[in-house]
RNA sequence: GGGCCUGUAGCUCAGCUGGCUAGAGCGCACCCCUGAUAAGGGUGAGGUCACAGGUUCGAGUCCUGUCAGGCCCA
């Protein structure tokens, strides 16, 4: 390697010659490298890519696995879902995951990553359907039969999620994020739906598997259900009615308000009254009247009234009963003032109040109806009772919730609790069926709100009504208001036994994340679970949509359903083949082409008689399943069954703590219910991305991942997210990518100065070779042991926050601060072969390669840029690769414990040189240090190492102890032109230049 | 409204099972070096540990409540 002049120092002067960079400058070894001081992130990252395809690092990886000492590790990636670019929130996730996967591979495991895509869904079918509608062209699709109209929209939605995956594919490379990129998968992939559908037999197996009456948003003009994301609010008019409902049993009422006296004749103590008519029939407080009390609710949907199957109060409110100008009525105390007002009502007397939970149980008289509908076999004995609701509130109406479970999500989870039956009269169409009394039978349910309030003044149950303006969520297509309408769906119990198994789901599942079970990060995702698991209802699997996976069941004339275990993996089997749109193609006889109604103890009595003539008669069910089912199958469909059954259950799942309700329980309760195991061992969570005053990310900030990569690199995104508590929030903010900025050249600059001294050397790799104990050397060494092993422990614990801290301080500090600093002189001034100089660059070579792995999980292009100019790859060298290296975890080096000693005395030492400057010793060179040393612990030590940790040019030591003194050199001893340390060796030489003996020595003088 | 979590110097964060004058880094101020130079080094000033109660010999650390923020529900 030939020494190149480094750039003549007086170019950069200026004309006056100010300095002449030192006479002695071209005799000494300065740094000198290609290893650039810019990074050039934006140019050379995507040069890292494109070598390490080149180089297939992922397949090398791969092909050194099964002998990985350390086994196995298998990380399951959570699909995002294939919509838009990647955002913060996934540069987050995507960074730890892939920290995951590099620290493992370089702790000495087999690490695989097969990337996943979750493609099917409302959301992508949404934004399909909206540009459909924009262009005009799906009024051409409404023409078509259904099953080819749902056929073309799939298409489109299918090239729609192909075109952003790869989107998002590129970028989450972009990120330098490593995986099996050529085989990742989807979610809409063949294997993939037909392994989904068999998890679905294998809950129908477990007996899980049932249709229910659950209530949807409906768009009566479409005849279908609507998503949240499809409804517009609007403004609209409805009837704000207040109805009285009777009390069954009046006595009971006023039991309940602890009215217990005898009946009171009216007008006993009128004495005091006497105020006419009306105020004599008016009880006093306390009084029990004889009239017969009422429940009063409010509600802005009479239409639903005809289907009320309970009322609802808050057990812990208190409720009043209320004389109010003639009847009685019951009301949440808080709103008695504010509802008297609204009905205009006159007099109102409080006669008693109690707490709701007293009125729980008491039964009322439907103003309608005799009698409740007969529902199939369903249990009555609840219907048209009081009912505990803890969403009750007292902003408006009555206090008391009218309950109607076919016609609102609350009233429907209410009336599963309390066993009242989901009881919906409304058709598809938005009218009445022949269950409601005969003069609303076939009429539009907002034609009808007229008449029922006509009716219940007439019949004396209206205490009021007023034409009222409210929000109310319109269908986003054909802006017509939509309604709440019970309608079948499917669902997997988590309370039903498990046929085959033990217990029930959810305890399976509560049993899953106890303490001892599966392994939560941070711990209080245990907690976090175990909340969510205990009030989490059934699972609603079923949506009326298109793209997705169809629930592959049918339905004969007579309305039997076969949905068997057998029937599904009979469809499953043809899905593997033909994918799901097989399902929109084929009718009923072609999808049971596998099936075997004979061999199925579980078919229908039916149709198993009708010796597969029965196929031709089924109808196709509608249904999709939820996506989250569709992901949630994921263990299944991409673990097990990439590795036959070896890789489950896996080792980590890694995702938002949003997921906590969202995939992991997806995830767990399939699992748990056919295999009886969790698919993960450990669940960790990250929090989400906030602004830097802690809010809630504004989707317009600007922050697009195009122009991240531009402004800083992926490196720089990649160290930001290393020293992020991703347990809670993110915040994320210019000023701190800035910030990791900053500290991402710290590191580079040290790298840089390392690299630069060592120059680059094939064959430079490792052993530094033994070192004597109190050699600085030695020190260092120890360091990078204690840091390298910190550093490994922190990784696979997920502490990526400490492994980058204490990466960054031993970078600033240890290197930095203190050992670089301190050989400097030996390196640039020391004869090249001096062995003190070489092993000291056997030193700095083996920190630069041991520091390069332990960073190269967080930043893998610099690490590998760093490593290569270390080992002197050339550009077109593609082998040469830090990603395919170890964590070195330690060197030879056993450090005198006096080290400790050393380094107290340089703060010390250090402290005081400040003080000097006061006496005018500014620069250090121009000192020498007095150390104490009491124990003779230094004693031992080399002065010129001693004098060399502090930066001073000199060091004594003292054995009689002491204050750290600081001599003043500047009148003692000339300072050597050469190494600029002042020492009593120092003196005019043969050449006329003022040196010390080693550089004279060194350049040949006398 | 409920469950879980967060709130420590101007900024970003450490502070394990409660125990000496609460620690880093950045920024700031001052200084050194000019042979890591769009670099490197040193010293220093900054905190009623969100707020209010409580437990304790002693609390940033435990308990209760309030406020602010996040996620998931309702």
């Amino acid at each position: 390697m030939s020494t190149s002049n480094p750039a003549p120092a007086a170019s950069k002067g200026g004309g006056g010659g100010k300095r002449d960079g030192g006479r002695y400058s071209q005799t000494l070894h300065l740094p000198q490298t290609d290893f650039p001081m810019r990074a050039g992130l934006v140019e050379n990252e995507p040069a890292s890519l494109r070598r390490w395809e080149a180089g297939d690092v992922y397949g090398r990886l791969r092909a050194r696995g099964p002998g990985q000492p350390k086994g196995r590790f298998i990380f399951h990636d959570g699909p995002p879902y294939a919509n838009g670019s990647i955002h913060l929130g996934h540069l987050l996730n995507r960074c730890l995951k892939d920290f995951v996967v590099r620290t493992r591979e370089m702790a000495g495991y087999d690490c695989p990553f097969v990337p996943g895509w979750d493609c099917h869904g409302l959301p992508i079918e949404h934004k399909v359907m909206t540009e459909l509608v924009e262009s005009g062209r799906l009024n051409a699709l409404d023409g078509l039969g259904e099953d080819a109209r749902r056929l073309a929209i799939r298409r489109e939605c299918e090239a729609y999620a192909r075109k952003f995956q790869a989107l998002q594919a590129g970028q989450i490379q972009r990120l330098l994020c490593g995986g099996d990129y050529a085989h990742v998968y989807m979610t809409m992939h063949r294997a993939y739906e037909g392994a989904v559908l068999e998890t679905l037999a294998g809950l129908v197996e477990r007996g899980l598997v049932f249709r229910a009456l659950k209530p949807v948003h409906w768009s009566i003009a479409n005849e279908t259900a609507l998503a949240e994301a499809e409804l517009e609010y609007e403004d609209r008019d409805d009837p704000s009615v207040y109805v009285d409902f009777e009390a069954a049993d009046g006595v009971a009422v006023y039991d309940a308000f602890g009215l217990t006296g005898e009946f009171t004749t009216e007008g006993t103590e009128e004495e005091e009254g006497g105020e006419g008519d009306d105020a004599s029939s008016a009880p006093r407080p306390g009084q029990r009247p004889l009239t017969r009390p009422s429940f009063m609710i409010w509600t802005t949907t009479p239409w639903t009234l005809p289907a009320n199957m309970a009322i609802a109060v808050h057990p812990r409110f208190e409720y009043a009963l209320v004389w109010m100008d003639g009847t009685v009525t019951v009301l949440a105390a808080e709103a008695v003032e504010r509802v008297a007002k609204t009905v205009k009502a006159d007099r109102v007397v409080v006669l008693a109040t109690t707490m709701g939970d007293r009125l729980l149980g008491l039964r009322y008289r439907h103003p309608m109806r005799e009698a409740p509908v007969a529902l199939d076999g369903a249990d009555l004995s609840r219907v048209w009772t009081i009912v505990g609701a803890e969403y009750v509130t007292l902003e408006d109406g009555t206090g008391l919730v009218h309950t109607a479970p076919g016609h609102g999500a609350e009233d429907f989870h209410t009336g599963v609790r309390e066993g009242i039956p989901t009881y919906c009269p409304v058709l598809e169409n938005g009218t009445y069926d022949g269950t409601v009394p005969d003069w609303l039978r076939g009429l539009d349910v907002f034609k009808a709100n007229p008449l029922i309030v006509k009716r219940l003044t007439d019949s004396g149950h209206m205490v009021f009504h007023h034409e009222f303006r409210h929000s109310y969520p319109h269908d986003w297509r054909s802006k017509t208001p939509v309604i709440f309408r019970a309608t079948e769906q499917w669902f997997i119990g988590v309370d039903r036994p498990l046929k085959g198994a033990d217990g029930m789901l959810r305890n399976a599942a509560l049993r899953a994340v106890e303490p001892g079970g599966v392994r939560f990060v941070p711990e209080w995702g245990r907690n976090r679970m175990r909340g969510m698991l205990e009030s989490r209802p059934d699972w609603c699997i079923s949506r009326q949509r298109s793209w997705g996976l169809p629930i592959p069941a049918f339905f004969s004339a007579q309305g039997e359903c076969l949905m068997t275990a057998a029937s599904v993996r009979a469809v499953a089997r043809l899905v593997r083949e033909r994918g799901s749109d097989v399902w929109f193609e084929a009718g009923p006889e072609d999808l049971l082409a596998y099936y075997d109604a004979a061999a199925d103890p579980d078919c229908p009595p039916s149709l198993a008689e009708a010796r597969g003539q029965f196929r031709a008669s089924l109808t196709k069910s509608r249904d999709i399943l939820d996506v989250w089912f569709e992901s949630g199958s994921s263990w299944n469909a991409v673990m097990r069954e990439r590795s036959d059954g070896e890789d489950f259950p896996v080792d980590l799942y890694l995702e938002g703590s949003d997921q906590h309700r969202g995939w992991f329980q997806a995830s767990l309760l399939p699992s748990l219910a056919i295999t009886g195991r969790p698919p993960f061992k450990t669940l960790l969570t990250h929090g989400f991305i906030v602004d830097i005053d802690g809010h809630k990310l504004s989707k317009s900030k600007g922050h697009t991942i195009e122009a991240m990569f531009e402004k800083y690199g992926a490196d720089v995104l990649r160290w930001w997210v290393a020293a992020a508590p991703y347990e809670g929030d993110v915040k994320a903010d210019d000023t701190l990518f800035e910030f990791a900025s900053d500290s991402y050249r710290k590191v580079r600059n040290t790298l840089r100065f390392m690299l630069s001294n060592v120059g680059g050397d094939a064959s430079s790799a490792g052993d530094p070779g033994e070192m004597p104990a109190r050699s600085i050397d030695a020190w260092v060494l120890g360091e990078y042991n204690r840091v390298a092993a910190e550093v490994e422990r922190s990784y696979l614990e997920y502490d990526f926050k400490a492994a980058q801290q204490a990466l960054f301080t031993f970078c600033y500090e240890t290197l930095s601060a203190v050992y670089l600093a301190a050989v400097k002189d030996r390196l640039y001034c020391d004869a090249a072969d001096s062995a003190r100089r070489q092993r000291t660059l056997r030193t700095v070579r083996a920190l630069a390669d041991g520091l390069c792995r332990l960073l190269a999980p967080i930043l893998c292009h610099t690490a590998d840029e760093a490593f290569r100019t270390l080992r002197g790859a050339s550009a077109d060298d593609a082998e040469t690769c830090v990603h395919v290296e170890r964590f070195i975890m330690s060197f030879d080096a056993a450090p005198d414990p006096g080290w400790a000693r050393v380094m107290e005395v340089r703060e010390q030492g250090l402290a005081a040189l400040e003080r000097a400057k006061a006496d005018g010793i500014k620069n250090p060179l121009d000192a020498g240090l007095v150390l104490p040393d009491p124990e003779g612990v230094l004693a031992g030590f080399d002065p010129v190492d001693l004098a060399d940790v502090c930066g001073v040019s000199l060091a004594e030591l003292d054995p009689n102890g002491g204050e750290v003194r600081v001599r003043d050199l500047r009148e003692t001893y000339a300072r050597c032109e050469r190494s600029r340390r002042r020492g009593p060796d120092v003196r005019e030489r043969s050449d006329g230049g003022v040196l010390s003996d080693r550089d004279a020595a060194v350049i040949g003088v006398r």
